[in-house]
DNA sequence: ATTTTAGGCGTTGACGCGGC
DNA sequence: GCCGCGTCAACGCCTAAAAT
């Protein structure tokens, strides 16, 4: 998706965090160039976006037959369960990819976020009961019963299940429910497990820097047949979590800052990258920051805005026999429907286009003559519109 | 704050396919 | 036939993981 940069690029951004030189250099592909948006990042601004890239997850532009449902009623009804639950990202069971979203059922996106807040609780996962509970106390107490009731079932059914030989019990002592399920851990991470207690008891009362530099010289300094028995391990624990991710029906572990890490019908999922969001919001000078919920909402409230517009958009379409969605399908909704007037600005040059086409007859404006209704007045000398963004820079 | 590493995501060009 | 979209592979960037 092209489109202004709606940041200016900074290269200068250095990351300590990247320990990639090490990596072969050998591009057969021709150099890149980064996008802005992420270039300037703050320390503080996740970066994670989970959400399935939507050329990738079959969640593209192009607006499939499924949109037949309504997605007019369900997403009011959706925007309402969002408000009263503000459901979290992390609550979400998996990413969004390409063999979840074709399961078709929930594939799209729209119809994910169609759910009623009943549902909702229902697929509540542990994550939310950790993190959601506080918000959600005395409103929903019933409902947290019964999610504690289903946990319990669950963990009595997973018991037993292995670590697939790995010495330790995954850090989070959660059960692989899906959302909890612990990542892999490398073979440093392993020995940090084993060797921190013994560092800790050599230096008692060193901070967690200077201790993690020595147990990095001891890292170092490690044998080669240690560090293999600790890749080994690590191996094992990937294993691990490939094992509990297909027993909880998942292909990718759940990323924390996630907004659509939903693979397995999680419908309080959202599709957005939040950290997107996040940025394109602090894009307004006057918007110091966001707080989390808030970020939800506006997330979650554009894309019910988003459902809406496409799925009336996709409707003008199928008037004229298409199947998939324009630029003037979108304006067309936009200049008929009267609660989308704080638009029509936005739209006029896209409006513009389609009436010279309608005017002339072999360009195909008959044919599209039904979907259109407003008429249009000149753009304002200077104006951006909207639709300047369907056009690649 | 501090370490290392696995993995997720964004971006890009290339390619194929379907719509017009 | 042209155009645009979807998908793929590859790479770089970034986060999460543990502990206190």
């Amino acid at each position: 998706m092209a489109g202004p940069p709606l940041i200016p690029s900074s290269s200068s951004n250095s990351n300590a965090n990247v320990k990639k030189d090490d990596k072969p250099k050998d591009k057969p592909c021709p150099k890149r160039r980064r996008k802005s948006i992420d270039d300037t990042t703050t320390p503080t601004a996740p970066r994670t976006s989970t959400a399935a890239a939507p050329n990738k997850d079959g969640a593209g532009p192009k607006v499939t037959q499924e949109k037949e449902q309504d997605h007019g009623e369900t997403a009011s009804a959706d925007a309402d369960a969002v408000i009263s639950r503000t459901p979290l990202p992390e609550d979400s069971s998996a990413a969004a990819t390409k063999e979840g979203q074709e399961g078709q059922g929930g594939g799209d996106d729209a119809d994910g976020m169609a759910v009623d807040a009943t549902e909702t609780a229902g697929r509540t996962t542990d994550a939310e009961q950790a993190e959601g509970a506080e918000a959600e106390q005395g409103e929903e107490g019933q409902d947290h019963e019964e999610e504690e009731e289903e946990e319990e079932e669950e963990e009595e059914e997973e018991e037993g299940e292995g670590e697939a030989g790995v010495a330790a019990s995954p850090p989070s002592g959660e059960k692989p429910d899906g959302s909890k399920i612990a990542r892999a851990r490398s073979a440093w991470m392993l020995f940090l497990a084993d060797n921190r207690e013994g560092v800790r008891k050599e230096h008692p009362g060193l901070a967690v820097g200077p201790m993690q530099k020595i147990l990095s010289e001891m890292w170092k300094a490690l044998g080669e047949a240690e560090v293999a028995r600790y890749a080994k391990l690590a191996a094992e624990d990937k294993e691990r979590v490939k094992n509990e991710l297909a027993a909880a029906g998942l292909t990718k572990l759940p990323t924390k800052n996630s907004s659509s890490a939903a693979v397995a019908g999680g419908p309080t999922s959202l599709v957005l990258p939040l950290a997107r969001v996040r940025k394109t919001v602090r894009l307004d000078p006057s918007v110091g920051n966001i707080s989390k919920e808030g970020l939800l909402l506006v997330t979650k409230a554009t894309e019910v805005f988003m459902a809406v517009l496409a799925d009336h958009a996709w409707n003008i379409g199928r008037q004229t026999g298409r199947k998939s969605v324009r630029p003037c399908d979108v304006a067309d909704f936009v200049f008929a429907a009267p609660e989308m007037y704080w638009l029509k600005d936005e739209f006029r040059e896209e409006r513009s286009s389609v009436k010279k086409k309608q005017s002339r007859p072999e360009a195909g404006g008959a044919k599209a003559a039904g979907a259109t209704k407003a008429g249009v007045t000149a753009v304002p000398k200077g104006a951006k519109p909207i639709t300047s963004f369907f056009q690649k820079a």
